[in-house]
DNA sequence: AGCGTTGAGTGGACCGTTCCAAAGCGGCCG
DNA sequence: CGGCCGCTTTGGAACGGTCCACTCAACGCT
C-alpha cells in the first residue's frame, strides 16, 4: 500500500511535467529552432512517435491512411532521421570505415569502386580516412573509428602500424584489401596474386624473345612476391643467367635511378633488353631514364609495368602492364567483410585474385 | 479518482522492473558482454558517472585521487566513449563532411592536406565521400551527411548537383573549395585565381617570343575563367590575331583530339607555336598528339599546362605548368568553414588564392 | 555561534531514436 | 452476448553520454 502510493506520486508528477513541456512548450517556441524530430512529425501527423518510427522502417502493420499522413508530415517538415540517435539504440551505424594508406597514389580508386558497390547493396556506407593525414597529425585512426562505432573496417593497402590494426581487429570486423601484409588472426585478406602477375609479365617478355630481363624491385611483401614471380618464371625457362635485379622504391624517382644504374653502367652486350618494373610509376621512371640514355622504347628496350593505373593508359606513355583486377579485389573484400560481420569469430580467410596482362605499346621483340 | 488509480498502477510495475534491471541485472550478468560504458567505469572506480564525465572532459574540479581512480578504471576496461551518444546530446559531431568530386582525378590531394591540417588543429575530423561513387549508386550524398549530422561540409571541386548543395547549405555550414562554381547565398568559396593563372601562363609564352598561341579550353566556370585570362593576356600584348581556341574536356583524350585538330589540319604557316592547355591532363594529351604528328616539344611546340599535378612532375613529361597553391586553398577553406560555423548567417565570402608559374621543360623560345 | 562561500561530488532530466509490452478496437464465433 | 482473436496504435524504457541543479563538508568571517 505504502509502496504503491509512493511510486504513484513520483512517476505521475514527472510524466506530467515532461508531458507539458513536450506538448505545449518545445515545438511552438522551440529554443533556437532545432531540426524536426520524430516527435514533431508525429505531432503534425496526429499520431504517436511510435507510429512514425514504424512508417520510417516501412512496417506492413500500418494502415494506408496513417502512413500517408506521416509521409506528408515528413515531407512538409523536411525531416531527416538522426543517425546518432538511431545508432545509439541499434548499436549499429551501418557505416564501415575505410582506411586508405595514402591518397597520393591513386591505384586504389578502382578497388574503392568495387568495395562501394557491394557495400551499398547491403545498405552500408563508407567513411574514408587517409592514413597519411592521420599519421601527420599524430592522430590515431583506430580511435576515431572506434569512437564512431563503425560496423567494420577495411584497410586498403599496406599500413605501417600493424599493432594498431591488430588492436582494432579485436573490437570490430576487419578486412585488409590490396596487400598480403599483416597476417593477423581474425583479419581476412583479399589481394592480387602478385606472384602470378609478375610471372605473366615476365613470361610475356620471354615469349617475345627476350633473354636478359631486368627487374626493378619494390619494397614490402608485395615487392617480395613480385620478385619471386619474376625469378620463378626466369628459372622455369632456363634463364637464370639473365636475372638482373635492382632495388628501388615505388616512385618515379626510384625507378629512374634504378634504370640508370641498370642500363647506363655496363657495356652494350651486358645490357638487359627488357625491364619488368615493380609498378607503373617506377616504369615511368624507367621510361625517363631510357629517353635520357638515348634508348628508344620499345625498339631498344621493352618495358612492362604493373597495376594498370591510369598512368599506363596515357597515350604518351602507353605502358604494357599487369592489370590486377582491383575492382574485383574491392568486391571480394566487401563480401569478406559482410561475412565477418555475420560471423565475427570465424577463422581468417585469404583470397587471391587472378591478374591479367594488359598489352600496350612498351614491349616488343628485341631487334 | 479513477484516473489516479489507473496511472498509479501502470507506472509502478514498469518503474520497478526498470529499476531492478538497472541496479542489479545489467552490469553484473551483462547480456552479450557489451563494450564498457561510462557507467561501468564509474562502478569500477567507485564514483558516479557524472564524475567520470568530468574526468573525460578534464575538468579542474576533480580531486587528484578520484581522477587517478577513474583513469585507472578507464585503462583497465579499455573504455572508449561512444561518439553517437555524445553527439546526440551535444548536437555536435566534431566531424566535417568532405565531398570529393571524383577521386580519380588526384588534383585535390594537396588541398585535402591543407584542409586537414587546419581542421585538426581545431579538433575536427574529416569524413570523406566520393561524389562519383554516390552518384553511381544513386545515393544522395546530402542525405548521408545530413543524417550523420556533420558539423559542416566542404565540397571539393565542381559538383554536378547544385540543387542538393543549396539545400544542404540551408542546414549546415558549407564551403566550396577549388572551384568558383555555385555562387550560393550562404556558401563561402575559396578557389584559385584561375584567370590570373591563365594570364601567367600566356604571358610566359609571350615573353618567350611566341605570337600564335593556342588555348585548349575546359568546361565549367573554371574553363571560362582560364580562357578569359588567356584572351586578356593576348589582347593586352596586341596579339588578338594570334588567338586560337579549341573546345575540349579535361581528359587526356580530349586534349589529344583538340591538339590534333589544332596542329594537324592547317598549313605550317598557320600552325600555333605554343599551346596553353586547360589542365595538366589535357596537356599530356597535347604531348601525345605532338609526338604522333612528329613535332618535338619544346623545339617545335611549346606547351604549358595547369594545376601542377604530379603528372607534371614526372620526368618523362616535365610539364611547365601553373601551380595553383592547392595546399593554401585547403587551409583557407578550413578557416572559412570555422568562421561560418561560428557565424552561420554571415554573408558569403569569396577568396582567391594567387597562382604561380612552375617552369619545367615544355616551353622555350620558338626557333 | 551562526552565516555565507566555495569546491568536490551526485542525481536525474534530456538528446532522438527503437522496440517491447500492452491497449484499443472491431469482428467472429460459440 | 461475452469472450477471444487479430490488427493497428500507443506509452514508456532503454541506448550512453552531457550538463544543470543540488547536496554536503569544510572553511572563513563577523
Amino acid at each position: 500500500m505504502e509502496r504503491s502510493k509512493k511510486s504513484a506520486e513520483k512517476p505521475v508528477g514527472r510524466a506530467r511535467q515532461a508531458g507539458q513541456e513536450r506538448e505545449a512548450g518545445r515545438p511552438a517556441d522551440g529554443a533556437a529552432n532545432r531540426p524536426p524530430t520524430i516527435r514533431s512529425v508525429a505531432e503534425r501527423a496526429g499520431v504517436s512517435k511510435s507510429l512514425v518510427s514504424l512508417v520510417l522502417r516501412d512496417s506492413p502493420q500500418v494502415s494506408d491512411a496513417k502512413r500517408a499522413a506521416v509521409l506528408d508530415a515528413i515531407r512538409e517538415l523536411d525531416y531527416r532521421p538522426n543517425a546518432a540517435a538511431r545508432s545509439l539504440v541499434a548499436r549499429r551505424t551501418h557505416t564501415v570505415g575505410v582506411l586508405l594508406n595514402d591518397m597520393r597514389n591513386p591505384w586504389f580508386v578502382d578497388l574503392l569502386d568495387g568495395l562501394n558497390s557491394v557495400l551499398h547493396e547491403h545498405g552500408l556506407r563508407m567513411l574514408m580516412a587517409d592514413g597519411r593525414l592521420s599519421r601527420r597529425t599524430g592522430e590515431d585512426f583506430t580511435r576515431a573509428f572506434a569512437e564512431l562505432r563503425v560496423d567494420g573496417l577495411v584497410a586498403v593497402g599496406t599500413l605501417p602500424d600493424t599493432g594498431a590494426l591488430e588492436e582494432v581487429a579485436g573490437r570490430l570486423p576487419t578486412v585488409v584489401a590490396g596487400t598480403h601484409d599483416p597476417k593477423l588472426p581474425r583479419v581476412d585478406t583479399v589481394a592480387n596474386d602478385d606472384e602470378q602477375g609478375a610471372r605473366l609479365a615476365t613470361e610475356h617478355l620471354i615469349s617475345l624473345g627476350h633473354r636478359r630481363i631486368a627487374h626493378i624491385m619494390g619494397q614490402g611483401s608485395v615487392g617480395v612476391l613480385r620478385r619471386r614471380g619474376y625469378e620463378a618464371a626466369m628459372r622455369e625457362h632456363g634463364l637464370e643467367g639473365g636475372i638482373v635485379m635492382a632495388p628501388s622504391d615505388a616512385t618515379e624517382e626510384g625507378g629512374y635511378r634504378a634504370a640508370v644504374r641498370l642500363l647506363g653502367g655496363t657495356g652494350s652486350g651486358e645490357r638487359p633488353t627488357a625491364v619488368f618494373a615493380y609498378n607503373d610509376i617506377a616504369a615511368v621512371g624507367v621510361l625517363s631514364a631510357a629517353q635520357e640514355l638515348g634508348l628508344d622504347v620499345p625498339r631498344d628496350l621493352s618495358l612492362v609495368g604493373c597495376d594498370n593505373t591510369y598512368l599506363a593508359r596515357i597515350r604518351h606513355l602507353w605502358l604494357t602492364t599487369v592489370d590486377n583486377a582491383s575492382h574485383e579485389v574491392g568486391r571480394r573484400a566487401a563480401r569478406c567483410l559482410l561475412e565477418r560481420m555475420a560471423h565475427p569469430s570465424r577463422p581468417a580467410e585469404r583470397q587471391l585474385v587472378e591478374p591479367a596482362l594488359e598489352i600496350r605499346g612498351t614491349a616488343t621483340s628485341p631487334h
